[in-house]
DNA sequence: GTGGTCTAGACCACG
DNA sequence: GTGGTCTAGACCACG
């Protein structure tokens, strides 16, 4: 799985990491008890810091997308894993209405503000569909 | 309009004044020639410093929905509003690929994910149909 | 002859002023002993603050461009112009140093910086020959 | 480098920095990539306020001069520095204007006036070569 | 340690 | 009165 980091964005590196690995999980390529990197190793292939590994790999366990397992070390969830709670829908609707808002002031309609979610949603599950 | 900030969210107050002014672009209650407050009495109103209030003025005069006029102050951008400009949709995309990636692992299919996107779009538009 | 002010403009609308009346007596569309509207007429004319017209009129009269008389207002230099004085050769090399240096890292060659330089007054000056 | 700067000077401090710095990109004394001091650091140094660095640091960034590299800190941008844009050509028109019209009225021929342009590029760009 | 954010308070140019 | 600039001081997230 390629992990690609722009270190100049103002998206914090652990965040980046966050998002990848979800998208990983989306698609595919991360499945249930797949085992992910150790905290060092990962760190060293993608030349960052141990804290900064260590910080994404808790924020993903804290919402149980992650498990660690004394032996394998870091697993994906084997459980079940998180669904649609009413906290990720309302941290959705929060995140969704900045950008909702400047589409629409930019001209950008209700359809293709959603098509456009749409194609986002289908190439992130489609990315893994080739590997 | 209302402006209502949360002093104790990880989103800095002054993106979140930047997003209820969208907002209010947005749904028609703040239309191109239209004042805004000055930075000090929006900010006494707000109780909040004045360099936040101005640090929101700023980055929508950066991006152009804003002009700061030399007689009338602040005032909403009568000129042409910016478009749905590639860099725009690049944000846009880079923003809503995080909230995909764990919309879908979490079960959320892409129609339900699109659905939601569209609700927030309406709700936006829909705030101001009635003042 | 016409004088256009940019209110949205950060550049301070008596300096657009002066500027103007600069220009218009470089393309002779001024010249020695013209006079010039009332600062009450011309503020009329322009829409703008009395003050704002007083204090281009002011600057320019300190700088010697302008001279007031008793009797007919204010009027163009009849006197001798300003010459091309040290201090103002110093104050034309400070202000093209920022503008050369942001030139020169944006990939604009000495020869181009310069024939610019030469198209901007060769305007100036043209301005005037058709009226 | 040196910096130097006139707190007496009308010319915002903010502003005097920006130009020293993009001097020293003119002059190669800062090449791409090369580390900035921290704004702490900067601030300290030229006995300022650290925000007073972090505003010139702040448009240098957003014209794409630097870049802020969560590992390096500032640093000169690496990428494609910024070309000649209409945008900036028509800022430089307009700066030049008002002192083309000055130097004109003080008697300054168009020569002259490009010659004094030539030599203040010249000397930026030469103000490396020996270092 | 570093940049980002926020506050409080001040002065000034502009209009 | 208004925005622009500057200072001093503080806390925090990030790495």
């Amino acid at each position: 799985m390629f992990i690609e980091l722009d270190l100049q964005s103002e998206v914090p590196i652990y965040t980046q990491l966050v998002e990848q690995l979800l998208e990983g999980m989306a698609n595919g390529q991360l499945k249930p008890g797949d085992p992910l990197p150790s905290v060092r190793s990962l760190a060293a292939d993608l030349g960052i810091n141990l804290h900064t590994v260590n910080k994404a790999y808790q924020v993903l366990k804290q919402d149980g997308f992650l498990q660690v397992h004394r032996k394998q070390g870091v697993v994906i969830q084997t459980g079940e894993m998180p669904g649609i709670t009413t906290e990720f829908q309302e941290k959705l609707a929060r995140q969704l209405k900045g950008m909702a808002a400047e589409a629409a002031v930019r001209g950008m309609q209700e359809i293709e503000f959603a098509d456009m979610c749409s194609a986002v949603y289908r190439q992130i599950k489609e990315q893994g569909a080739d590997r």
